[in-house]
Formats: structure tokens, C-alpha cells, sequence
DNA sequence: TTGAAAGCGCTAACAA
DNA sequence: TTGTTAGCGCTTTCAA
């Protein structure tokens, strides 16, 4: 099989006793060719484990069949799931178009590792898998040229992004809260650099229009949460709506804490749902989105763009709203 | 800065009017060049803003300066935070040798993605980040002799091998336990499937010899680890070892169901300690391991062998234990 | 110490 | 429809 090195398509085409570029066109389809020839070549390359070097083709077409694949290095727990799923989408979606992933991580203002593959041309495109606002890594992916694409939103003009529709979503768990008849109401959020909590809040707002409300950003730890929650509990609020899943199970935590059920002694909902919650009871009404989905049409709209034809500049994905026990 | 096309090695020849072997020898180091030359090559480089065209490189050395980073696609939740601080650390030691990283997924049976990457002459080396017995993913690496290295261990012979020392740190772990007087055990485990798990019940067993112990595996769910804590309460054990952090977490909540109390009711440690574990109070006596140095070593070890050099065949990771409340 | 030129494996323009 | 050939941008003999 392996004996040394691998086959070129020289190999082949000294074989098959024909010219290379008669192999390569018999690969790419492009160019005319005859059936039988390109048959010919398709099942000698079928038996003969040839597989073209993409260094080789990376060079000639000046591409490198590679997108990278942006994310924070050091994130929340919670977060990872999240990425995982929409990695897989990329993957999934990338392979198809016989890309590959190169992963890359950047952290706190530091977006070094993104300078780093696409200064070296180790990309043809990239996917940032989160955005903030004063995002120094779109800045700089504008600044290059390079085609991109960002799961999440910007307000930064041109650039493309697929998204959840957060704003919908939490407008219409909350407004179905209000029809429940909650009567204060507090909202406990993570960290307002990220757009997405923005967006969060702001759907919160526009679907608790004329309930009492009061709002905790940036509980970034139990600490905080806790100091929430209590706080919350104290003042005679009626429900908890958390940002995301994680800070979900530290406000679960700080209940169980201060001896207060759910939903009886207050009611709890969730504006992200993740297996982090699939554990609790009652169950946690939520919101679930499709990260997977995410992942993939990013990655499609990326190879669009990569391929020259034109992309949306705004894609907004479903969701669902799932009712539990947690707001009986 | 960016008008077209990105500068190449005879536009910097050019430019300097030197050779481009010469710029080539100042930018590698290899082959005599006079001091003088160099530094004039690489002063320009600086402010060029040049960067070689690795697809170049890579032809021409048949190297793609990319190491595969394969992981399960599908894992746990618990898993996540491992994997992300090993390819971080995996990342941070790729990048000290101008290597990039390429990640694939692989799952229940199917390593075709693997396979892609290697086949597709996409890497030149692979860093596995788990291993399971039956390995359908080392018995493939074997047989394609690319260079790669697996995080955790393996009875595969000639596989070279990074991993903590889980079975020395279960086996102390245990030990104190016993040293503390515990008298019936039970030891919660996970997926039997993957080689870490059987270490750390080893390591249990050995540190446990004389104590009365019963043994639960493959508690992959919240319904199956409630049962085997329910049985462990009512047949008056006093302590529970939990296998990984997943696990502990699911033990935790199992307790608070029953209404036992940690420590008084029964003592809980774990073999893996995570952020999933560090809100819970007592805080939870575990063996504390370093995933980010786990990954720089796997990578260090993988540069060594596709550079030639010689690796150690199984390098073992230290770890901290870790004595808090809930084992009082 | 430096330069000229061949070659890495592929694509694509141009010829036949 | 197929073949010839000139690159893609770099490294590396081999000469100078």
C-alpha cells in the first residue's frame, strides 16, 4: 500500500498511459473531457488510493482549502457546548466542500492566534463564533480582506452574520410569562460585552412591557448571582428570567440555598437551553436553539462567499419555546 | 498594505537585489550566510510585512505545517472543558513550532474524519485526545505510520503515550480515604469503553484493599447513577467515590434528592475535579489534574517525532489531591 | 558566501 | 477531446 511515498497524479497519468491534465480535468469536471476517459481515471483513482496533494492545488489556486474556525480560549463552561455543536455544523459542512477546520483561539483583546493563520495564509476564510461589541477581532477581519462570517450579531456595517433570532424569542418567552400573569419580574444576565446579552435583555424588555421589572447584569459568578437572587427573592418577585443556561443553574443553586421552591415559592425560566438544565425538577422552561444549524449555515454562507457568489448579510435562525414545569 | 496579492520571496529577492536562495537561507537559518546579509534580509521581512507562503513551504518540503487535533464529537458535557484546555495548551506549543491545527471529530465506530485529514495529506501528525479499548482510531494511525501521539493510555504496543498518572493518584486518593477511616465504599463509574475509566478503578481497588467496597459502572445518566446511589445509601455505605466530575455532579444532586447530608450523611470525593465541582458546599475532596499541560506535552512529544527526533513512549502527568469538605 | 536552476504536485492557458 | 507547457512560491542541490 504505503510504500514510501505517496502516488501523484503523474503516477497516474503514466499509467493510465494518458496526460495529467487529463487526470486533473477528469477529477474537477472542469474542461471538456470524454466520458469514457474520465470514467477511466475515476476508477483507476478509486482502486489505487491516489488522493491529489492539496499543498500542490493549495499553490496553483492560491487557496488552502482551510477556513478557521474563531473561539474565545478560555470561556464559560457553559459556553463549550454551545461551540461544540456548532463546530460540528461547521465540520460537517466544510467537509462537503472538501474543506477542513483550523482552529484558533483568541482571548481578553488578545487576537493574536487569528492574526497568526490568516497572515500566514493558512485560511481562506474564517468563522467567528461569537461577536462583542468593540469586537477587536472583526475589526481587524475586516481590515484584511479576508471573507468571514460571524455566529451572532454585530452592528458593525458589511459584515455577515447568522444568528439566532434572540430578540423574537426572548420577546415571546417573555410575553407568555406576562400572559402567565408573573408580576415582578427579575432578569439575571451575564456579560454585557457580548451582543448576545444585549439582544437578550432587549427581548425581555419589549415582551415585559408593563410588568414591574428589575435587572442584574454582568453575574458572572455564583457570588453575584447569589447576591441577585437573594435580593430578588427578598423584594417579592414572582419569576427569574436567566440569560443562559449557566447562570440558570447558579440561580437553581442559590434557591435551593435560600429554601425557596420552584415554582411555587417563585418561578424560573431560562433564556437558553443546554443539557446543563436537563436535570432539574420541575424542568426548566427554556429556550432552545439549534447550534448545529448554526454551525452549518454559517459554514455554507462562508463557502459562498469564498466562491464568489453573494450571501445575506443577515441570516436569523428558529427557535422554540418550551414550557416546563419551572413556570407551571 | 493589502493591494492584491500578498508578496512573495522574489518580490523581497527583488527588492534587496539578492537571490531568492539567499533570502531563503536568511529566513530558515540553514546554509552559510554572512551575518550581514541576514539581518539585512530580516530587518526588511519586518517592515514588509512579508510572510512566506506556507502551501509553498509546504510543497516543496512536503510538509503542511498543521497537526490533527481529533476528538469525540458527541461527548459529554463534562468532557468539554477537558478538551478545550488541552487544545489550548495543544495550540500554545503548535504555535512556538509554526505549526497550525487542523480539528476533526470521530464518533461511535465512524473515524472518517480522521481518515479525511490524513488521507487528504492535510497534517502531518495527529494528536489523539482520548483513547477507548479496541480503538478503531489507533489501529487506523498504526497502519497509515503518520506520526501521532495519544492523550491517555493504551495497551496498543509502540503507542506513544501522554496521560496523568491516574492510576498513582486514585490509588493515594484512595488510600487517604481508607486512612480516614471510611469502612464501606461504593465507587461510581462512567463509559467502561474508555481506558481512563478502568485506571481509575484500578487505582480505587489498590488504594482501597481491606475496605469493603461495591462497584457501579457505566452510570452514563442522572436515572442510573440515582439508582446506584440510592442502593449505596440504604446499604449503609459511608463514603462515595465518584469516578469523574459528571458523575459527582449527578451523585450531589442524587444526595440532596434523598436527603442525605455531605459529610455527615455519607462523604463524597471525586477522581476528577472540573468548574463543575466548585460551587458545591462542603467543596468536594478530588484529584486535580493540569488538561493544558496535558496538551503541550502531547504536542511537544508530537513535534519531536515528525521532526525525527526520539520520543519517550508513555510520559506520565503529575496531579494534586485535593481535601476538602465533603470527605470531613 | 551567494546565485542559478531544478523540482515539489497540481492547474490552466494554449496548441494540436 | 487531449497533450504540452508554464507557472504557483518555496527549498535545495550544485556551481560559481
Amino acid at each position: 500500500m504505503d510504500n514510501g511515498k505517496a502516488k501523484t497524479i503523474d503516477d497516474v497519468a503514466r499509467d493510465l498511459k494518458i496526460s495529467k491534465s487529463t487526470v486533473s480535468r477528469a477529477i474537477s469536471g472542469k474542461g471538456r473531457i470524454s466520458a469514457d476517459t474520465r470514467q477511466k481515471v475515476l476508477d483507476y483513482i478509486e482502486k489505487s488510493n491516489y488522493r491529489p496533494n492539496p499543498m500542490a492545488k493549495g499553490l496553483s489556486e492560491s487557496r488552502t482549502f482551510n477556513v478557521g474556525w474563531v473561539v474565545p480560549g478560555n470561556d464559560y463552561m457553559t459556553s463549550l457546548y454551545f461551540y461544540q455543536r456548532c463546530l460540528q455544523g461547521v465540520i460537517n459542512t466544510a467537509i462537503k466542500a472538501d474543506y477542513d477546520v483550523l482552529i484558533t483561539t483568541i482571548g481578553e483583546g488578545d487576537i493574536s492566534g487569528l492574526k497568526r493563520i490568516t497572515e500566514n495564509h493558512k485560511v481562506d476564510g474564517v468563522i467567528l463564533g461569537r461577536t462583542l461589541y468593540k469586537d477587536a477581532a472583526i475589526a481587524y477581519l475586516k481590515a484584511s480582506r479576508l471573507p468571514f462570517v460571524v455566529v451572532g450579531s454585530t452592528e458593525e456595517p458589511g459584515v455577515i452574520q447568522v444568528d439566532n433570532d434572540h430578540i423574537s424569542a426572548c420577546r415571546e418567552l417573555a410575553s407568555i410569562l406576562k400572559m402567565k400573569g408573573v408580576k415582578k419580574v427579575a432578569f439575571i444576565g451575564g456579560d454585557t460585552e457580548l451582543v448576545v446579552t444585549d439582544s437578550r435583555l432587549r427581548g425581555f424588555k419589549e415582551g415585559m412591557t408593563g410588568v414591574r421589572t428589575q435587572i442584574y447584569m454582568d453575574c458572572d459568578d455564583y457570588e453575584k448571582v447569589k447576591r441577585s437572587v437573594t435580593e430578588t427573592v427578598s423584594s417579592g418577585a414572582d419569576c427569574i428570567v436567566c440569560e443562559d443556561d449557566r447562570i440558570c443553574q447558579m440561580v437553581m443553586e442559590s434557591l435551593k440555598d435560600l429554601e425557596v421552591e420552584v415554582p411555587s415559592g417563585i418561578k424560573v425560566a431560562s433564556f437558553y437551553d443546554s443539557k446543563l438544565l436537563e436535570n432539574y425538577k420541575p424542568q426548566i422552561t427554556a429556550l432552545k436553539y439549534d447550534p448545529l444549524e448554526l454551525g452549518m449555515r454559517a459554514c455554507e454562507t462562508l463557502m459562498d462567499v469564498i466562491n464568489g457568489k453573494k450571501a445575506e448579510k443577515r441570516q436569523l435562525l428558529g427557535y422554540e419555546v418550551t414550557l416546563k414545569g419551572s413556570t407551571q
